[in-house]
DNA sequence: GCGACGATTTGCGCTGGAGCAAACGCCGAC
DNA sequence: GTCGGCGTTTGCTCCAGCGCAAATCGTCGC
């Protein structure tokens, strides 16, 4: 699970939207605080219901943060890739994590204890007011999926799940952008509140109008503009 | 729309989740930069896309806050309570805001502008850290909303719905619990993702078998017990 | 008192998409 | 090479609940 170990440098937590603007002396303080880890691929960085919670970050690999009932059915809350902060919405709640999060590949994660940030916090604000940029950001993104959710037939969810993807972390590929997470018809579904089955009837459709490219749960957006169409047109078919 | 002056005194803002745990000069100096306001129903405090971007709060009365699309289907984020804080978001994403946000009652309103709330947070970390923690409650609340939207039929949801606006704002009747909210089947509709018609026919049945009483856009729930059965069954029907 | 408007209820038809089952393709283990 | 497991595709059935229309009930303005 744990392999061999990764040096940690100031440029690295500079990196983070949590330390963005900090003064070098402060970086270096974090930096203290800092612990480090690296993970293999499919493996747990924490639980739902954990009560030992620290605040999280990426610097490598990528995440995939779930939440599921006792009924079994679950959620994908959301991806993270590198650099992003995850987890630490449970320092600010009732203090248990509100989700699973297990790595797609393999990944170095670096994380701080709730004193220690609150600390931080206190003494240098500026630490707040990024953490309320990030959480702003997700709250906006979480009020979103629930319109989509509420008013938006499948298809278009789907459009939008793939599009806000490639927004996050995508790379531009010579045929078109890749997401770079390893994704399953059943995660997209997780994400967007449907079945693996539609997923994959609506993927094809789009695979066969070549709109993208679907190999090894890689997938590479051929024509944007289509996909946005879909998405955004207020009646699918114009009529 | 705006009625007779309201005098302003510390424990007003004391009394805001955001100015939690502050020292008394530092509540006299909030007290300097506070704007208020007396409004009137049905108007409104902000809309969609404006960009004169305040902080809110309110003292007294209760708003609902709701976004639509271009499609103009439109969503209930949430009602704002007396003593809760919206509009706040807006100053850590895209400086506008992201709601419209109308009075359901006469309502008496403050506000802080942008700078001079980033001027308090810097000051004064703890402001920033019980933002965090308020977003932290909404950012749970709504991943709880998608969660369901993806998962449950409508009679649960909107079992849950009730629920959260009875732990939210509800109060103790000779005969229940009350939801002190004006509200429609339009608004439940669009705070749990369906339609008005079938938001009626649950409370139809509901309120035939005694488990509330409506009337007048005001609703009691009178057997909390019943209503949280049919939100937690795992399976609608016992068999 | 009367008409208009807003909220609610209820009947009914229709469909998006969930939920099986079955088949296929691919890869890694042995 | 063969087998088993995982992910995916696709056909088919079925129903929750959307959305329209129409009736009912207040309430407010005039």
């Amino acid at each position: 699970m744990m392999t061999a170990p990764y040096h940690l440098t100031r440029r690295d937590v500079a990196g983070l939207d949590l330390f963005r603007g900090l003064p070098a002396a402060a970086l270096d303080e974090v930096l203290v605080k800092t612990q480090c880890r690296v993970l293999a691929r499919d493996c747990r960085v924490f639980n739902q219901g954990d009560g030992h919670i620290r605040a999280h970050a990426l610097l490598k690999g990528s995440v995939r943060i779930s939440q599921s009932g006792r009924d079994g059915k679950q959620i994908v809350v959301r991806f993270i890739a590198a650099s992003e902060m995850f987890g630490a919405m449970a320092l600010f709640t009732d203090r248990r994590y509100l989700a699973d999060a297990e790595t797609l590949t393999e990944v170095v994660e670096v994380s701080w204890s709730e004193p220690d940030l609150l600390n931080l916090m206190t003494r240098y604000p500026q630490v707040a007011i990024n953490a309320l940029k990030v959480v702003g950001r997700r709250i906006q993104e979480a009020q979103y999926r629930v319109r989509e959710l509420s008013t938006q037939p499948v298809d278009r969810r789907v459009a939008h799940t793939l599009l806000r993807l490639a927004k996050q972390a995508g790379r531009r590929a010579h045929d078109g952008v890749t997401i770079p997470f390893p994704l399953r018809r059943k995660d997209i579904g997780d994400i967007c509140g449907t079945t693996l089955y539609s997923v994959s009837r609506v993927l094809t459709v789009w695979e066969r109008q070549g709109f993208l490219v679907s190999q090894d749960q890689q997938l590479t957006i051929t024509k944007l503009s289509a996909i946005e169409r879909i998405a955004d047109d207020e009646h699918t078919s114009p009529v």
